[in-house]
DNA sequence: GTAAACATACCGTCTGGACGGTATAGTAAA
DNA sequence: TTTACTATACCGTCCAGACGGTATGTTTAC
C-alpha cells in the first residue's frame, strides 16, 4: 500500500459530504464526488465499487460522528447522557457537517440505508428509557433535541438566536430535573 | 375547460405522493407519475410545465394539508393550537402521507422548495410565542412534536406503541399548563 | 370550429458504472 | 541482486439507459 487505501477514502467521504453541503443532495453524483476529491471516477469507483457504497459509507461516518460528538459533550462537562444528546443537536459545528449530509443523501437516494441508525436509535431509545425515573418525559426531551435538529436542518425552525438559545438552556435544566 | 383541469392536477399530486411514498423520492420521476396517475407524460407537461413545477405543487398541498389537519384537530375537540399541533404530528394518519412525500420530494431534489414552508413557520413560531405564558416551554413541546414527526418520517423514532401514547398524552397535558 | 386536454414520438444530456490500461511497490526465486 | 511476478492504487474512455423536456399530432367538449 504506497498512499493508504483509508486515508483517500476518507478524502471521498469529505468530498462527498462537501459536494451535499454546497450543492445540495440531487447533486450528489459520482463525478461530482471524484472532482471535489480530485480523484478521477475510476479511482473513486476503486475504493467504493458503487455508488450505494459510498451512500453507506456516509451514513456510517454520520453515525461515528454522532458518536464521538456524545462524547466530547460529555467531556467538556455535561452530566448526562441525555444532556449531552441536548447540546450536540444544538451545536452548530456539528450539525450541519457531515451528519446532515449523511442523513440528506440517504433520504435523497434511498431510505433503507438508513437502516443502521434505526437500530441504534432502537437500543439509544431504550437506554434513555431505563435510565431515566421518568421515560416519558425524558423521551420529550430527546425529542425536542431531534426536533430542532431537524427543523433547522432543512430550515423551519423559525427561532430566533435568543430564543435559541434560551430553549437550549431550558432543555439542559430539565435533563437536571431526572436522575438519568 | 372539459374534464375540470384542478381535478387533473389533484390527481396527479397524489399520484407523484403515492409514488415518492412506494418508491422513494429518488424515483419520482415524471414518467413514473404519469403512469401512476394513468395519464401520459405529456399530459402531466400540459398542468405542470415542469418537474419544478410539480414539486412546488406538493410542497403546496403538504401547506395545506398540514393547515387542513390542525383545523380538523381543533374541530375534534384540541383546545389551542399547539395541543393541535401535537396531536397532527401524532397522527399516524396524516403523517406518513402527503406531507411526507411533499417534504421528502422537495429534499431530495431542490432545497429551496421548501422557502414556503419556512415563512409560515417563522410566523407560526412568533404565534406560538406570543400567545404561550411560558413562550421557551412551549417552544421545547412544539419542537417534540416535530421530532417525532421527522423521526417517524425517518424511521429512527425508536419508540415502542406505547411508549408512544403515553408521551402524547404526556404532551398534550403539557400544553395546558399553559395560556396558549 | 376552436380551444382545452390530452397522447405519441423523439431528442439531448446526464449518470452510473464497466473496462482496459498504467505506475508503483512489494515478494520471491535464481 | 537481478528478474519475474503479483497486488495495490489509480486514470481515461466509453456506453447503455434513464430522465427531463420539446414538438407535433389527435381527441373531446362547448
Amino acid at each position: 500500500m504506497t498512499k493508504d487505501s483509508s486515508e483517500t477514502k476518507q478524502k471521498l467521504l469529505k468530498a462527498a459530504t462537501q459536494v451535499v453541503r454546497e450543492k445540495g443532495a440531487s447533486s450528489l453524483t459520482l463525478d461530482a464526488v471524484a472532482k471535489q476529491a480530485g480523484v478521477s471516477k475510476g479511482g473513486l469507483l476503486y475504493h467504493y465499487p458503487n455508488k450505494t457504497a459510498l451512500l453507506a459509507a456516509m451514513v456510517t461516518y454520520l453515525n461515528d460522528s454522532f458518536e464521538r460528538a456524545i462524547a466530547e459533550q460529555i467531556a467538556n462537562g455535561m452530566t448526562s447522557w441525555l444532556a449531552a444528546y441536548v447540546a450536540m443537536s444544538f451545536d452548530p459545528q456539528q450539525s450541519q457537517t457531515a451528519e446532515s449530509a449523511g442523513m440528506l443523501a440517504a433520504v435523497a437516494n434511498d431510505m433503507n440505508l438508513l437502516e443502521p441508525l434505526r437500530q441504534r436509535y432502537k437500543i439509544l431509545q431504550q437506554q434513555l428509557e431505563a435510565s431515566s425515573s421518568d421515560p416519558d418525559f425524558a423521551t420529550i426531551v430527546r425529542l425536542a433535541a431531534d426536533g430542532l435538529w431537524f427543523a433547522e436542518l432543512f430550515g423551519i425552525s423559525g427561532l430566533t438566536e435568543e430564543r435559541r438559545s434560551q430553549v437550549l438552556a431550558r432543555l439542559i435544566t430539565l435533563t437536571k430535573e431526572q436522575n438519568d
